[in-house]
DNA sequence: TGCGTATATACAAATATATGCATATATAGG
DNA sequence: CCTATATATGCATATATTTGTATATACGCA
């Protein structure tokens, strides 16, 4: 019996699969920082200009336009430039749900 | 309207959420590199000796040892010993649900 | 006790990543 | 055209991560 992920994975070749897991671990990469899930966690709950997140995470200006902008690359946030203004919001459920999995089995194991 | 992260996180003060980012970047972070994806793969499906992992993926040994052991420690992966021989499994079906998220979403950006 | 095998770990070198600070770009308004 | 505001980026530095090589530990067996 074969894997859900083998399931996903199963028509690509050695070097496809390689591509795959470069990929998936840049994915993750970009995830992978507490500054970058703080702005996942402004952003999550609707559109937020680039102000508004650094007003909620306090952090600064240049890292959060840059932590954004990674975002928006690795296809996790869209970008919607009106003006002056940048709006980002998240790009699709797939992260949202990922995040939903993580974050209940951590909180879990903080209470 | 609340989102699903913010559900699982209501109760939490400020300072728990910091750890709850913080702990969570950590479990994306031993996601986030290709060689222990590929030792994920591995795995996933069925418990396997370090030794066999060393086999199919190809990578020294002592790196498989260390990554093995990473994964172990983040939560990831279940360890058993039985005489000298080590085996390492899934620990838990989130992950794998993750990965399969994960996978699906960028496989399909590959074909 | 001594040897061989399986696994883990210490250390150094190479590489990547995040951050602060300064500066650049873009756009709206006067 | 000039200025003010919003956002992005270049550069240097500090910090973390990965890897190879060598070595240590743990266990079974003679």
């Amino acid at each position: 019996m074969k894997s859900r992920v083998q399931k996903a994975t199963k028509t690509l070749s050695p070097k496809q699969m390689e591509k795959v897991f470069s990929k998936v671990a840049d994915y993750f990469s970009v995830l992978s920082e507490p500054s970058r899930l703080r702005i996942m966690y402004a952003v999550c709950n609707g559109e937020k200009t680039v102000s508004e997140v650094i007003e909620m995470c306090g952090t600064s200006q240049a890292n959060v336009s840059r932590h954004l902008m990674a975002l928006h690359k690795a296809g996790i946030l869209l970008r919607r430039k009106e003006g002056v203004t940048v709006y980002y919001s998240i790009a699709d459920n797939a992260t949202v749900e990922m995040c939903q999995i993580v974050c209940a089995k951590i909180a879990e194991s903080i209470h």
